[in-house]
RNA sequence: GGGGGUGUGCCCGAGUGGCUAAAGGGGAUGGGCUGUAAACCCAUUGGCUAUGCCUACCGUGGUUCGAAUCCACGCGCCCCCA
């Protein structure tokens, strides 16, 4: 175990696989379970670092893709690694990429040992193999590293996920070899849709990598929250999350739906990330106690009552719907800012009162509550 | 006073005899957004007793089988010359 990466369970649930924790880095401590904003471009847009650190985001994503074609790998390491080119003082995670091999898959070709791409910016050709893309993830120098894996859309034939999990299996062990640095963690992400067996094939499988190499000090879970029906992905989880190793950090990438959330936490998960909070802000809509408001409505027009009464983030504290309403539909940027600090706010908060309750005992009063309330209509 | 131009749906604007309830923007209204090619994308935007009908391209009248489109007069606006 890399001693650097430490994780301290620190209350479980009773009559659930939910828990509590904390995961210590280099950088600080990670309260679990939480919520990572996504930072892609060393941004988390419309957010400056100090209103993320008054938020009390613990720790924040950049996205090896985008960094690596601008500013590159290079540059961020000569900028002595994006902490301190960002200016975060808190711990960091970045994605591999594995998610644009997903979402920009007209641009990429996959084979057994890797990834050719042009970029988007420039066309230019790049290459990646699993051990080229953890040298780019050590010069961006976060504390958590993403094993490079294949993300399959859905749906999918079944033949794909199996190829993209057989892969992201393979690309696991190659990445635990080529990532030695012991100021970094490397996170193993398990793939293979919907179908239960695929997932605790990927499981078993990265079990075996550890006996034959050295740990892994997280587990994510990829490949859910990609356009299934939110029932259909609980369901896969509600298989998979008990085989995964119970000491370690489980990661649900690319989720950002507060009840979605919950669930998850309830069976077992702790860190979450998403660029739902954030994007959604700035396209007009913000999660409240009412479920999701759409500021875009006309209903919001003479409303000037607060965004949300049970709030309280900056914007909640002086900022009315109609303001708000006014400066998204006006496009203007402050309306993006204000937006996405509410939101934020809402899913850090979220996870922080899930921590508590967890701590306190009473985990399952707070679910039963969420579940009774408007909030959780937030589809 | 003389000459030239122009008037289109909430706004701007294309269209100069039938394929026009009228391109394209904007605005408005609604929807979407989940490891970010997203301050983006999609849909709707005259009315109705609704596979059809009515009203509509400044106004009135006319030409024509048929007019936003051609003609006459009127009204409004713009530019140039005096």
């Amino acid at each position: 175990m890399n001693e650097n990466f430490r994780f301290e369970l620190q209350a479980y649930d009773a009559r659930s696989g939910a828990r509590a924790g904390v995961l210590h880095t280099p950088h600080g401590d990670i309260e679990t379970p939480t919520f990572m904003p996504v930072g892609t471009r060393a941004s988390v847009k419309a957010l400056t670092r100090t209103q993320l650190l008054d938020l009390n985001a613990q720790i924040i994503l950049g996205n090896t893709y985008h960094l690596s074609l601008r500013p590159g790998g290079d540059f961020m390491a000569e900028a002595g690694g994006l902490h301190n080119f960002m200016a975060w003082p808190r711990p960091l995670l970045t994605d591999c990429g594995g998610f644009q091999i997903f979402s920009l898959k007209d641009t990429m070709k996959l084979d057994d040992e890797g990834v050719s791409f042009q970029s988007i910016l420039d066309g230019s050709k790049h290459r990646w193999t699993p051990e080229s893309n953890m040298r780019l993830q050590q010069q961006l120098g976060a504390d958590i590293l993403m094993q490079l894996d294949v993300c399959a859309p859905y749906p999918a034939e079944r033949a794909e996920i199996e190829l993209a999990m057989r892969r992201s299996v393979a690309w696991a062990s190659r990445c635990r070899l080529e990532q030695d640095n012991p100021q970094q963690a490397l996170f193993a992400i398990v793939q293979g849709g919907m179908h239960t067996d695929l997932r605790l094939e990927n499981i078993r499988r990265l079990k075996e990598i550890e006996a034959e190499t050295s740990h892994f000090e997280g587990y994510a879970l990829g490949g859910y929250s990609v356009g299934e029906p939110h029932e259909i992905m609980l369901e896969s989880m509600a298989e998979v999350c008990p085989s995964l190793p119970e000491d370690k950090p489980h990661y649900l990438m690319g989720l950002g739906n507060p009840t979605s959330m919950l669930a998850s936490i309830n069976l077992g998960m702790d860190m979450f990330d998403s660029v739902l909070p954030t994007r959604t802000a700035r396209l007009g809509t913000a999660f409240s106690s009412e479920g999701r408001l759409n500021l875009r409505n006309a209903r919001f027009t003479h409303d000037f009552s607060p965004l949300d009464p049970n709030c309280t983030c900056p914007t909640c504290a002086s900022h009315s719907r109609a303001y708000l309403r006014h400066l998204v539909q006006s496009k203007e940027i402050t309306g993006a800012v204000l937006l996405s600090v509410h939101n934020v706010h809402y899913l850090l908060d979220l996870t922080r009162k899930a921590r508590a309750a967890l701590l306190a005992g009473t985990f399952q009063d707070f679910l039963k509550e969420w579940y009774e309330s408007p909030a959780s209509n937030d589809y």
